[in-house]
DNA sequence: GTGGTCTAGACCACT
DNA sequence: GTGGTCTAGACCACG
């Protein structure tokens, strides 16, 4: 995992992002034990005290669980994958409702993006 | 115009995207001139620093341009509509390829967003 | 507002907790100007870094909303009260549930507990 | 017993309350030996210092009694369900408190809940 | 060893 | 001035 140091947004949330990411991939097994806070600090030539934060959003967000004196681990919670869908779907509605003001074509733009999708199953599905 | 306090984004980013949104949808006219920066402060009691750079980053997007001495004016290309489709095509895309690397069925996704559309705008256009 | 540097909770729980119940009390008006991260850090003799905390978490639960540069204030939404009753009936049915655990009889304990709220009131609301 | 590591609160806790609810139900007869620390901690696949402080605490809080050499006991004292009652109508006590000063009605609220009680142990009771 | 809290002091973005 | 992020280093509770 690499941080930008150039990217605006702040490095706990950078962290936070690409471990909910792994997580959701599957790439991190349910249970698994995360890097220790120090660790990870190490690891991304950081400060514990951001790698803390990272954690305790990932927390708080359903995506990791802490003890004391033992460690953080995955939650990979069932049903997490579809609560995803739901804000991507809900991200990309905010996105058509923005060029609907505009009064451009949202079905036409939809179908675009339909057959930029099938293209590339249809390409990839045999890389 | 209203700026939400609540909103948490700074001021100057509502400012420009509330001018954005009014010019794109055609509520400004092209060339037509801009409230100055003081007037624009007092209406929106804010700080006239806040206004300033508003409008210097919607100078920057090419969105206003202004005359030293005179005013701030409103600048409207032609092909200004399709470079925000763009824009919108762009982060939808962004979301799609999120949904991939959860083996999200993207097509499927867009169909239901397709279907809500068309939709809305049955429903919608005879209201 | 005082803090106890004996209770074992932390101490932005603390600033936490209180404000939650400033807030919800009415003591605080909406909209009014929270004390500043450094001023309120001075008068609990504390480091900016843990109001910022607690702050943080005010915002997080809905009762505070910060805007950079200007300040924090008070958000009361309403319906915030119901939701407050109900965690509070919440907590009361787990230690029913306790009781009934031990075979104590629930149904004595609530009627023992509403006789004295009732003569509370009878009482308080001569004084 | 099990323990629960998504719990958040720590294994030494989790281990009190456990041992707290079964000997107050009776489920652990009065002078009953209880597992040795090294056998209950290989049991609880957890490290032998957490349940020695499980014990300590236990002991502290009267529920159990420790003989060098021997093991550790409970101590099933008379009176303990009285204790145990005045706990859980004083922790019910402070909640009230709270709601009052929220201007909530408490006696509205423990009617609720004395209802709640009535028809659960009406459709309990022929369960 | 682990996570959780706190201090002291810095820099940044924003008003 | 404000809030937001980060560093460096400390101490505590827990296992």
């Amino acid at each position: 995992m690499l941080i930008d140091y150039q990217d605006g947004r702040p490095i706990y949330e950078q962290i936070v992002e690409n471990y909910k990411r792994l997580i959701l991939k599957g790439a991190l097994e349910p249970a698994e034990q995360m890097p220790s806070v120090r660790q990870l600090a190490t690891m991304l030539s950081t400060n514990p005290n951001t790698v803390q934060r990272a954690y305790m959003e990932l927390e708080r967000q359903g995506y990791l669980y802490s003890v004391k004196g033992k460690g953080s681990f995955v939650r990979r919670e069932e049903g997490q994958r579809e609560r995803i869908r739901e804000e991507i779907r809900d991200r990309i509605r905010e996105e058509l409702g923005r060029a609907r003001e505009l009064r451009i074509d949202t079905e036409a733009l939809l179908a675009e993006l339909a057959e930029e999708e099938r293209d590339a199953r249809q390409k990839g599905g045999k890389g």
